[in-house]
DNA sequence: CCTACATGCTATAGTTACTGTAGGAGCAAG
DNA sequence: CTTGCTCCTACAGTAACTATAGCATGTAGG
């Protein structure tokens, strides 16, 4: 079984700021450090597996209170598939929109790049196509 | 032609707070509005096409700052596509890491959602699979 | 053993991108 | 002419970090 480490090690692992961390433990996503005899916060590989779920969540554009709404649940592992599933159905359809929206990005940058060979910018449609209101569905 | 309207009408078309229109005046990525003789601002289509187009690019997960880099290039069409080139190269492995991570994000959901009829939440992978390191690759 | 230096701690201030509130003016409808 | 909506400025608050100050601890070299 691998030993505790602590903070600057897991924000490495994590790559996330070792400030950050502390932040997390202060609002509660992540739970409070055990300290060592020294008071320095000890952790381990199931906190590294939580911080990365955070740290990828985020990345993904999810708010630390859906992202805790989430962790509560699953710290609960008894409770009824019901709310993950009212909650997952919720994070589903935001993640959908974001994939189209973002796959029509790609497409225009793809082409942009494609056609980008010594013109200039007035040919890029760019800003013209990102602005385009067919991107904009319910929004939540 | 289209004539000017106010800032509601604008804030309502793009799905915008009026405040957030007059911060990014603030902030320099909306252009000073020209003012009525009420002091108003006016606004036209234009506008609208490039605070969408904002919009869309902050919901994707650009910074203003970046967005601003682009508009930028985009109002002086002269310059050569070289520079508009590079920063879309950037844009275009940026979005397609996260299309990437959300599709497992996707994934993930609607096997929990398919899955989630009845069962605890033990039984839900989603935490360990959104914790797993592959989606570690380089970030930005 | 002593010093240098990295890392840890707390506390607090600053940043980005908004969001909300206070207090006041303009205009249209009843 | 008052009620109500939208506009204005100015400023305070929020989310999610990020940076800085000032001090303690641990480790490696001389």
């Amino acid at each position: 079984m691998a030993h505790d480490f602590m903070i600057g090690e897991l924000a490495k692992r994590a790559d996330t700021r070792v400030q950050t961390i502390r932040y997390y433990e202060e609002i509660g996503v992540m739970p409070k450090a055990i300290r060592a005899a020294n008071n320095r916060r000890l952790y381990n590989e199931t906190h590294l597996e939580r911080l990365t779920f955070i740290r990828h969540s985020r990345d993904l554009g999810f708010s630390l209170d859906n992202i805790r709404n989430l962790l509560e649940l699953s710290d609960q592992p008894d409770r009824p598939c019901e709310e993950v599933d009212t909650i997952a159905r919720g994070h589903l359809k935001e993640v959908e929109r974001k994939i189209a929206a973002l796959q029509v990005m790609q497409a225009e940058l793809k082409r942009m790049i494609s056609h980008c060979s010594g013109g200039t910018i007035s040919d890029c449609r760019i800003i013209k196509v990102l602005a385009d209101h067919s991107l904009c569905q319910e929004h939540g």
